[in-house]
DNA sequence: GAACGCCGCTTTTTT
DNA sequence: AGCGGCGTTC
């Protein structure tokens, strides 16, 4: 223990010496946060505190696993083993199984995913006959499940008068009783969904003092990595459960916050001093794992946000080469450029492909990259996107299972019912769904007394409804003796399902079988796994937990040589030696959803700080022309993130002798100097622009006056004069437009402009850049 | 009740 | 371009 003490450096030993009180450590990027985690708990642990009174919080179940096997290897795998660590989601619904009666719910309570929820909200709305044009279900599902990360009940949005106005000026008004409606469903469905996990946890811990003292009692120490990612629902728990010890430690780092979206607050980090008593702060600022080029380059960036803690990064390690920035033509050919990029890296340097990711913003991206790597035979694997477990197939498989565990779980009984087909078709669901409602009864428990009750359903129909539990029935009585992957070889088979797969002879049916066959795989992993520890004898319920609570980066296969696919997102707390950036264009990255406020720019950009910091030895930056979005080709311009780039360590390689460059990178370096040279060019179509290439040095000395160089780096240059509705004005990427609307003030004053090109937007005067055109 | 085909919307990120 | 939802037809 003293040898991995000793090899610390002070600003990571005195947090791992800290036994007691409350801490935080405020971790950049590189700095050794893990090993800080790690080495704290197996201190904590020599110093006599019992692995049962230690809970730790991470973000993946991977690292969670990683962190006990590290913490195996110092204290022994028996008392290691005792530990609580995983995620809030997967610890807590651990806790919830054990306590679940005491909410009214069953300890082998479903879990709905988001897609599951989103088709209860579906259902609900189509139920309640409102027009599903006002009523996405996406977005309100999304709603809702703000609403439970807020913990706002279903009770207390109907006391907040505040919350129905808004959603009736929203043209929502019966958002509240869809919410309610919503509730209520999975409670009867014995579900919960990802933010029941958290919300129903508070509510344990709110509503039973004794099971408060008792988890209280039992988690002494707490520690959570990424702090500055939990939302409003995660700080309460954390803040319950340690109210009594005040044996906390929080790790974070605001500069990669990311997940705003989905309701974490910065605030948590940010104001956690204010919240113990005595915090000791501390900071952990040298980072180990890129060169001086990344990490600079990086602090560059962030720098541009305002809302930050003091923190300067700095690393010792060598400068390295520069960040290589590189325009392409179009999403193919960027694909093609990584590809070859990766192939040359791979051969002049020897290299595995595992050292090598390729990050994007968006998911779809991925498809170019796939396409170039498969073309030049390079293995490479996918995280994310469409994650194994929810294909449809692979969900059809579980939804049986997760029937046999919990028949009243409605969405799931609602995907097999009729699947393979049997004759159970939609006006007989609806009849049961009516039934099910009046008798304040599952839809499975109608089925099942279907003879006694007459709803209009015809006697061969109901014949059909009872073979089908009786055969769920069966697999029930299957379940007391079989493993889950006997078992569920059996339901496929029985059920028909792997039949009607086999049927479809087509390329997709084939590797649906196959992904079938995969899942098959996967459970015997699972028994196998499960028979080593011989805690539990591997449990159907058990499994479907996992599966529901994995991410999709804890099914990594490490031993894989493969380049890596994934969003930036997820890419967050990994690493690799070199690391490309994909699609760095405007509207795409930053996303077009999220440059509309100051907060969701900063966001972005912090999304960029952790695609940068990703990379160990070198990073690159591709930005592409044109680039198919949603089945039509859209021109791209490149994103602002690349100047916001110290020039210094910045790297253009793209070919001098392509015309286009003219249009690519000279643009936005004239955007400022001579606009009238801008809007001369019209390039969509036929010859490239009579524009004499610039020579090199021209274009150095443009950088030197780009306006979002490093030397006026804080306030974007916007519009200042004043716009009034009927205007006429230009901008530099939509051309020439007419002001419709202002609204808002102050810094988020916005025009609604109405522009020959693109058709209507709202610009945020703060940035936008306009001039007006007297006529 | 089932199968097919058309239409329209979508894509920002995820536990 | 791809999926889901809906309507039409058998």
């Amino acid at each position: 223990m003293q040898d991995y003490i000793s090899q610390l450096n002070d600003a990571q030993r005195e947090p791992v010496l800290q036994k007691e009180g409350a801490m935080i450590v405020i971790a950049g990027a590189g700095s050794g946060k893990t090993r800080v985690l790690t080495l704290r708990i197996a201190y904590l642990m020599q110093q006599g505190v019992d692995a049962f009174n230690i809970l730790s919080l991470t973000f993946t179940n991977k690292a969670a696993r990683e962190m006990k096997k590290r913490i195996a290897d110092i204290v022994g795998q028996s008392e290691a083993k005792n530990l609580w660590m995983g995620t809030f989601h997967s610890v807590f619904a651990r806790l919830l199984r054990m306590e679940a009666d005491k909410l009214g719910y069953p300890s082998n309570f479903t879990i709905y995913d988001s897609q599951d929820s989103q088709r209860l909200v579906s259902a609900i709305i189509k139920e309640m006959g409102l027009d599903k044009d006002v009523y996405k279900y996406k977005q309100i599902a999304s709603r809702i499940s703000s609403m439970k990360n807020s913990l706002i009940t279903v009770r207390a949005y109907f006391n907040d008068a505040d919350l129905q106005e808004a959603d009736a000026m929203a043209r929502r008004p019966r958002f509240g009783d869809i919410y309610k409606e919503y509730v209520e469903r999975c409670f009867k469905a014995g579900a919960m969904d990802f933010d029941d996990l958290l919300l129903k946890t508070n509510e344990l811990l709110n509503r039973f003092p004794e099971v408060l003292a008792k988890y209280q009692n039992r988690f002494q120490y707490i520690l959570v990595d990424e702090y500055q990612d939990t939302n409003h629902s995660q700080y309460l728990i954390v803040k319950a459960l340690s109210d009594k010890f005040q044996n906390i430690c929080v790790v974070g780092d605001d500069a990669q916050s990311i997940y705003a979206f989905r309701g974490a607050n910065i605030n948590n980090i940010l104001n956690f001093q204010r919240d113990y008593e005595g915090v000791k702060a501390y900071r952990l600022e040298q980072n180990y794992r890129s060169t001086k080029n990344i990490v600079e380059a990086a602090n560059s960036i962030i720098d541009k946000n305002k809302t930050k803690l003091d923190k300067v990064v700095w690393t010792a390690n060598n400068d390295g080469p520069k960040i290589i920035v590189h325009r392409l033509m179009s999403d193919a050919e960027e694909g093609r450029y990584v590809a070859g990029s990766i192939f040359e890296n791979k051969m002049q340097k020897q290299l595995g492909n595992d050292q090598f990711a390729i990050l994007y913003r968006t998911n779809a991206q991925s498809r170019a990259m796939e396409d170039a790597l498969r073309k030049r035979d390079i293995p490479y694997r996918i995280y994310g996107g469409l994650s194994f477990y929810q294909r449809k197939e692979v969900k059809d498989v579980l939804a049986y299972l997760r029937v046999i565990v919990n028949p009243k779980d409605e969405e799931s009984l609602k995907r097999i019912i009729n699947y393979p087909a049997r004759g159970i078709g939609a006006t007989t669901m609806d009849k049961l769904i009516v039934a099910a409602k009046h008798y304040d009864r599952s839809i499975f428990e109608v089925i099942e007394h279907i003879d006694r009750i007459d709803i209009g359903i015809a006697s061969s129909t109901k014949t059909k409804l009872k073979n089908f539990v009786m055969m769920i029935k069966s697999f029930q009585a299957l379940e007391e003796t079989q493993s889950v992957f006997e078992l569920t070889e059996y339901v496929i088979k029985k059920s028909a399902l792997i039949n009607e797969l086999k049927k479809d002879g087509s390329q997709e049916g084939i590797s649906k079988v196959e992904n079938i066959e995969e899942l098959l795989n996967g459970m015997r992993d699972f028994v196998e796994g499960q028979k080593e520890v011989d805690e539990a004898r591997g449990s159907l319920a058990e499994f479907l937990e996992d599966v529901a609570l994995a991410t999709d980066l804890d099914n990594e296969k490490d031993t894989d040589d493969r380049v890596s696919l994934m969003t930036i997102h997820l890419a967050k707390g990994l690493e690799f030696p070199y690391v490309y950036i994909v699609g760095m264009e405007e509207d795409l990255f930053p996303s077009g959803m999220s440059m509309n406020t100051r907060e969701e720019l900063e966001e972005e950009r912090r999304l960029f700080y952790v695609a940068l910091t990703r990379a160990e030895h070198q990073a690159y930056l591709t930005y592409t022309l044109s680039r198919y979005r949603w089945g039509k080709l859209v021109d791209a311009e490149p994103s602002r993130f690349i100047t916001e780039i110290d020039d210094q360590y910045l790297e253009y390689t793209t070919p001098m002798d392509d015309y286009r460059y003219k249009s690519a990178l000279t643009d936005h370096l004239w955007d400022e100097p001579d606009k009238s040279k801008l809007r001369q060019r019209k390039p969509v179509s036929g010859k490239p622009p009579s524009v004499s290439r610039p020579s090199e040095d021209q274009i150095r000395k443009l950088r030197k006056i780009r306006p979002s160089s490093s030397s006026n780096n804080s306030k974007p240059s916007g519009f200042e004069g004043t716009l009034e509705p009927g205007m006429i004005v230009s901008h530099g990427r939509f051309g020439r437009g007419t002001v419709v609307n202002i609204e808002g003030a102050g810094g988020e004053k916005k025009a609604e402009i109405n522009f020959k090109v693109g058709g209507l937007k709202k610009l945020l005067l703060r940035f936008a850049k306009l001039e007006v055109i007297d006529e």
